[in-house]
DNA sequence: CGTTTTTGACCAGCGC
DNA sequence: GCGCTGGTCAAAAACG
């Protein structure tokens, strides 16, 4: 089914994301192994692979787009200085693996909180860090797989504030998530878990308007390439709030929203790659308005994310959905899921349900291909170390976190991979 | 009861 | 101005 992919996808890459960012190998290099330590699972072998992954890692940096943002324009130094505060976190929890990283690093922005979660990476793939630069030329480290990336998130000529507000019953929620936006873009971030100064902030121009069906072009986002097996590995909680074909692809797009806080107004979309199957697209738009969630607020709904017999077996089957192509999408552009729904929901509801629990744990091989498109925000990045500083440990010891290894069939974070 | 997923519909952005 | 497309909403259903 085509839902599948996503769904497994998004269980999957709880596991398994790896941490493309840039720069410094060491610090990548320990995110990666921490977050497999974290992953469970299929561990033994995943440290091995992500490390060997990181070892054959590779960035690609023909232009710097971060040189393009004047506030982004710090010494590359700086900004290893910044990532490894990134990954503290994960310093503490593991020793840094002496990982070589070939190539050199992008600077200046330090992925987007979802990047901390990405798990240890493995895989063979190609990492690399990928920035458009809105208002700018197209800066690509490496071409995406397809063009899904390149036509979707293209970037555009402008950066608008936030549409207007159109329907009423959008208003709600909308109003809260734009006005937390706004509070945190307006003012330094000062998060209670954050010991670092605020990074410069962006220099979007943020509009006062709430927050609305801001153009993709118009939002900070971070595209990452994920292979199936690491699809969105974070540690965020996300909850399906859409799903749309996409005009050009075969697969369809589904549409996340982080749903630890009531307001936040993080974003994440997840896609295939429709010239590459195995290839995930993931974007994440947004702000995090809220720490990093030690555990669910609720399990409810979640049943379909369990992986009981049934799901595992489903699961399986998703792995072999998410090779086989979707059925054909409708004109309209609705995607014909609805009679297959049944069994696929099923089993991509288990699977995605999953995420909130496994994300975050890197592992498995994966790897992917993580692009960062417009302006990062940095402060946001600076919250999430924070974040990561004082949740991790947390999340770790976290029941419901462990709950979700186990049901992951994964080894709780510390422990062996 | 609270949460999530599904899914049709709505609507603004965008290109022509 | 129009149509297409993408992003979001919210009701219904499902689940613990």
């Amino acid at each position: 089914m085509a839902e599948d992919w996503d769904l497994y996808a998004v269980v999957r890459s709880c596991k398994s994301v790896t941490t493309t960012t840039s720069s410094s190998a060491t610090t990548t290099a320990a995110a990666a192994a921490t977050t497999d330590s974290m992953n469970s699972g299929k561990t033994t072998s995943l440290s091995e692979d992500s490390l060997s992954c990181l070892a054959s890692l590779t960035f690609e940096e023909e232009n710097d787009p971060f040189f393009s943002f004047p506030n982004l324009g710090e010494p590359r130094t700086n900004a290893f200085q910044e990532l490894q505060e990134f990954y503290k976190p994960f310093f503490s929890i593991n020793p840094t693996p002496t990982t070589t990283i070939m190539g050199t690093s992008t600077q200046g922005i330090i992925p987007n909180s979802s990047i901390s979660r990405f798990g240890g990476s493995s895989g063979q793939q190609h990492h690399v860090l990928q920035y458009d630069v809105p208002q700018q030329q197209h800066h690509h480290l490496r071409p995406p797989p397809n063009d899904v990336v390149g036509s979707q998130f293209s970037p555009k000529p402008y950066v608008s504030g936030f549409g207007g507000l159109h329907k009423r019953h959008q208003l709600h929620e909308r109003d809260q998530d734009s006005q937390l936006l706004l509070q945190r873009e307006t003012s330094p971030r000062a998060t209670p878990t954050s010991p670092l100064p605020p990074l410069p902030l962006p220099t979007m121009p943020i509009s006062q308007t709430p927050r609305s069906r801001k153009r993709k072009n118009q939002q900070k986002k971070m595209v990452c390439h994920v292979s199936a097996e690491n699809l969105s590995n974070d540690f965020w909680a996300w909850r399906k709030y859409g799903q749309k074909p996409i005009k050009g692809s075969p697969y369809p797009r589904n549409y996340y929203r982080c749903s630890s806080s009531k307001g936040c107004a993080a974003r994440k979309q997840v896609e295939r790659s429709n010239t590459d199957p195995d290839t995930f697209v993931v974007t994440y738009t947004g702000e995090h308005t809220h720490p990093r969630p030690t555990h669910r607020n609720s399990l409810a709904g979640s049943t379909r994310s369990k992986l009981s017999p049934a799901t595992a077996a489903a699961a399986k089957r998703d792995s072999s959905d998410l090779t086989t192509p979707p059925p054909p999408q409708s004109a309209t552009g609705l995607s014909p899921t609805t009679p297959l729904t049944v069994a696929q929901t099923e089993e991509e509801a288990g699977a995605k349900k999953k995420q909130p629990e496994e994300k975050g744990r890197g592992g498995e091989k994966g790897s992917e291909d993580i692009l960062m498109e417009d302006e990062m925000d940095l402060d946001e990045n600076e919250d999430e170390d924070d974040e990561d500083d004082v949740l991790i440990s947390n999340m770790g010891l976290s029941d419901d976190f462990f709950l979700g290894l186990t049901e992951l069939d994964c080894s709780p974070p510390g422990a062996a991979c």
